[in-house]
DNA sequence: TCCCAAAATGAGTGATTACTCACTTCGATA
DNA sequence: TATCGAAGTGAGTAATCACTCATTTTGGGA
């Protein structure tokens, strides 16, 4: 783990509760073995001694192992959307956006910083949302439902303007978000190792979808 | 676990080796198990009650559980990628197919069937690839090197053709691979439930991939 | 300096883990 | 039908698991 900034990242979320040193050492090491072995396959002796913490002080803070995966892999999920909550998107639509590209272009630049610090605890998110019913239904209930819903007021709003095709909003949202997503999951963890000219990928991505969705033509 | 074909599959695979009944119930309940709560939290134990064997009986025939694993996992891949190798891709470019598009097409509707009957399978391949490096080697030196070759090839040939945009073969790929994946994803992994028109999906996907990145216009 | 609640400790708990092995059963062949 | 290797068994193993708790350490206010 070359680089930690995820760490004040996902601290600062947490800053109210005034974690104490061992506190945040105990989430550091969590972060780190959760993302290395998988959740299942961690357990609470050897984030103990990666913390350099005794195993109980691991079960003062957190009555379950699950506790501890639910306080990590939780506060991010909020943060995920947050741009989208703070600034009502109707106003984002009526005053800052002339055009849909305009917008994505916005979103994936102000998206890519935060998933860039904030990999690991992704990471995990992806891994064990399939297997914890609580993680799935948070997830789908206050991420993904808000996500969707907004999303699409936004395409709606730009189909009406006669910028986009006419098609059904889900499937515009679809083939939009499996573009943008790929390019991060390629760049991020599929090909971390890549030389990637992001300017240019993203770019070409931007021009695929409006291409690829621009009012020319009905179906 | 309503639909079990892909157990008569796996196990076509794996016919020459001549699996006896135990054998083949063993495989059957790692595979649900597996693909339930993931390898790390699936214990022998309870596959061994679910194929409705002793422990000992699994050991027989597998040394260790990681064998087990890889020994579902395995086979599935080389079957992933085996219509892109039986019909040797030059002569499919040639002869079958005068459009990308056509291409695409026969790729989506060859595999669809394929998915649709090893789903467990392949969502323990993807669950755990990240955690074991022999299984990353395997599917990225065997499968993914050669899919991708093949790939670029048949992208290059169209671009010659003057049928697809000037643009880095890698961009392409990687525009058209999101595209179809985040089909597939869509619909068997992130919302299996909700009701597809599958045609029309598929057709706006390629409909899509088209629009985006036929030879109009360059960059 | 004393005090005390919160923080931290680490030995200890029973349950569960992957895996072993001496033994029994099975089934094809001679 | 007798034989023999492979298939199957299940009690047993040491290690590890998540978690507990009586006890000690810590740090800030009086």
């Amino acid at each position: 783990m070359k680089d930690q900034e995820w760490l004040a990242e996902i601290l600062q979320v947490k800053d109210e509760e005034k974690l104490t040193d061992k506190q945040k050492k105990i989430i550091a090491a969590a972060i780190e073995i959760f993302s290395e072995k998988g959740y299942s396959a961690s357990s609470t002796s050897e984030i103990a001694k990666r913390a350099g913490v005794a195993e109980g002080t691991i079960f003062r803070h957190y009555k379950t192992k699950k506790e501890l995966l639910i306080s990590i892999v939780g506060p991010i999920m909020a943060k995920l959307i947050a741009p989208f909550i703070i600034r009502d998107v109707d106003k984002v639509l009526k005053k800052d956006f002339d055009h849909f590209e305009d917008f994505l272009r916005a979103m994936i630049e102000n998206r890519r910083e935060f998933i860039k610090n904030n990999l690991p605890v992704l990471k995990i998110l992806l891994q064990e949302i399939p297997f914890h019913p609580e993680l799935k239904e948070l997830f789908m209930e206050h991420i993904a439902k808000k996500l969707y819903e907004r999303f699409k007021r936004v395409v709606e709003h730009f189909q009406k303007k006669g910028e986009l095709i006419d098609m059904p909003s889900n499937s515009v949202i679809r083939l939009t978000a499996s573009s943008i997503v790929g390019y991060l999951l390629a760049k991020y963890i599929l090909l971390p190792d890549a030389r990637w000219d992001d300017e240019k990928e993203i770019e070409r991505t931007i021009a695929f979808i409006m291409h690829g969705l621009g009012a020319k033509q009905s179906f």
